[in-house]
DNA sequence: GGTTTTTGTTCGCCTCAAGAACTTAACAGC
DNA sequence: GCTGTTAAGTTCTTGAGGCGAACAAAAACC
């Protein structure tokens, strides 16, 4: 709980009025706003009156709808803020702009060779698109980001990158997130997690990612590297994972164990690639295939079970190779889903919906950290 | 964020300074109250006034301490609310008042016959006890309790046990919560966790339950029954677990397990005595006891660093058994624990701690989830 | 006994949101 | 095409909140 005075206040309930606009799932009336904030209208017109003057947002005569004085839209302002957000895949990178409410503009993007490099291209790119607007840069990057700044992606190699020297400090207040956790971000503020209280998220690729999510905020742990759910011991599985741990979940689970059943080399490429194949495979009715697929749905949900006892979640989402999978064995995950749930929970199981963002998840979860840190008192306060 | 406007101001202030009190290891001076209100010595003067008048806060002269003119000390209001907490286990309960602070009085205690009769006894003693001064109730409950208010607890044969048909309506908002979750908040409020971010807290007993916490909130899941990380399949046990499920962690750790170990027969009452039995033994230097602890202690720690890769958390503290297996094999739970950190969190492991609260625990942390409900806007204001 | 330090107290100032009363701009019905 | 209805916008007054400045009080220090 903060420190407030009533100077205090108009602040907050213009943060309050921006988060409004930002969250909203369709176009924000000015009667609107007023209503879901619980302000009077004259105080709304005010905070209105104060944010168009910084800047920060603009009305426009609202399509009338019934009957009463017609109202105003409340839109971007045309020189507003606008945020960076990047996502650094293995082998590709993004680089989006992202205005109040979620609207995406395309900036770059490209191929990378699988070194830090990659940042100084990101870098160069990020100046080339330099604004004045730009108020943050939000970053997404698949793998484990220590302390904000410390990469650790075995399998490219990637020790100790410290993405501040990689980056340097001419941005405005860069945040980074594992791609997975930005993922449900997304989900949890624009997608099929919207509104819940308790819920997870789940990316599967060639292993699984996730993250908890709280009341529309994905959980970061102490150092920022919450969510490595797939590295539990959740289906017994025998074999040595390369992040040093015996009989992860992720072992049994994504892209890497399928392509491994077909003594396929497991890796993020490679493995994600002939994963691909062997459920196509499944799709068309190869029999090994199926069983593989049905194998990794199994080892899915029973690893979805044990987490929801401990997690109690009001939902779980899923997305990459989890949508597939959803798809075709659903049935499947469920069951086991029911078994490895303590029997007490089984009549009121987690619902298991598949993501709506889509591929884009991390980039927009990634946008959704830089918003939020404008979206904040300090930083309203400070544009007046 | 709530709606605020400059009367909810007052409250808003009012709340955070009952907090201050609440929280405060020590006694709370007027002028220090100020300071970590970061309101000034006018404005405190006007808020301690109220609450004084109000009957929720009393003023007493403090002892000079240094320079300056002196100043009064915060105390709870010999007139103002107190909670009332019980704590009911699988064959005993009792019952305590905490004032303003925590300060604990004992009521009344007694044994039951594990039927829910007990919360005939109890609600016999709370009316026993009854005041005008008494404003929440908080329950500790050694099991599940779903959307707070059904309890599932197996070894009871307590199936859907309705808490509100027990206990009737004639409480002030009673709240309820299980034991480990509320010994858990107990020590991150009052206790060895106090001022983490992310952290847990495992108690174990003839099983483990546990919580996250996160900002010295224990977090509920979706339907109150979060916790439940003794019933996820982190150490690869082939047997059945009375839950439901195969493989749980519980049935590798806790007294259970070291009854089991002995031809004993693993239950609450029977497997807690030999299991302690055990313990007396290995202390005492007889070899299979000292391995069936070191088995329980390596199953420890491989859950706790299983959980850790999941959770991030920055420490973890243990109740019950885990004190005692700390003390007597902290380095083969740490081992354990590492194996099971994914390589590049091993140089920070969370820090493991020995909980500081003590038996009474989960009453304590019933206690704070009862003023929890008192020190809010709603209530605060109400009362003037 | 004077000085320093810390806190309590009083008072004027500025800001905020609310509420009431009024105005405006659409639609609906005849 | 006119009138009534409905929903918003606008204006002004009002009460409350916290702050800062100036002053008073009560202790310790020298």
């Amino acid at each position: 709980m903060p420190t407030m005075t009533s100077a205090d206040l108009r602040v907050h309930n213009q943060v309050r009025l921006l988060r409004a606009v930002h969250d909203s799932p369709g176009p924000l009336t000015r009667a609107e706003a007023a209503r879901r904030l619980d302000v009077g209208r004259n105080t709304a017109a005010a905070l209105v009156g104060e944010l168009e003057e910084a800047g920060l947002l603009h009305e426009v005569p609202a399509a009338a709808s019934g009957r009463g004085r017609p109202t105003t839209n409340l839109v971007p302002h045309s020189g507003g803020p606008v945020v960076y957000a990047a996502d650094v895949r293995e082998d590709s990178w993004m680089l989006a702009a992202f205005g109040l409410g979620g609207a995406m503009t395309e900036l770059e993007r490209g191929e990378h060779d699988r070194t830090p490099a990659v940042f100084a291209d990101l870098r160069r790119a990020v100046a080339a698109h330099a604004t004045a607007r730009l108020a943050a840069v939000g970053l997404a990057i698949a793998g484990p980001i220590l302390d904000g700044r410390l990469l650790h992606i075995s399998h490219l190699g990637w020790d100790e990158v410290d993405l501040d020297r990689h980056l340097g400090s001419d941005w405005p207040s860069a945040v980074a997130g594992n791609d997975a956790r930005l993922a449900g971000l997304a989900e949890a503020r624009r997608g099929v997690l919207r509104g819940t209280g308790t819920a997870m998220h789940f990316h599967i690729d060639f292993d699984i990612g996730g993250t908890l999510l709280l009341d529309g905020r994905a959980q970061p742990g102490a150092h920022g590297i919450a969510g490595e759910f797939g590295h539990m011991p959740l289906t017994g599985s025998p074999l040595e994972c390369m992040c040093g741990v015996r009989g992860c979940w992720s072992l049994d689970v994504g892209t890497n164990a399928l392509a491994r059943r077909f003594g396929g080399e497991p890796g993020y490429g490679s493995g994600r690639r002939l994963g691909r194949e062997i459920l196509a495979s499944a799709e068309a009715g190869y029999v090994e295939a199926g069983r593989a697929i049905d194998d990794n749905a199994a080892a899915l949900g029973r690893g979805l079970g044990a987490l929801a006892n401990a997690v109690d979640p009001e939902a779980i989402s899923l997305s990459g190779l989890g949508i597939d999978l959803l798809r075709l064995r659903r049935d499947l995950i469920e069951a086991e889903l029911a078994a490895g749930l303590m029997a007490f929970r089984r009549s009121r199981p987690p619902r298991l919906l598949a993501g709506t963002v889509g591929e884009m998840g991390p980039l927009r979860g990634a946008a959704e950290i830089a918003w939020d840190a404008i979206l904040t008192p300090e930083w309203v306060g400070a544009r007046l």
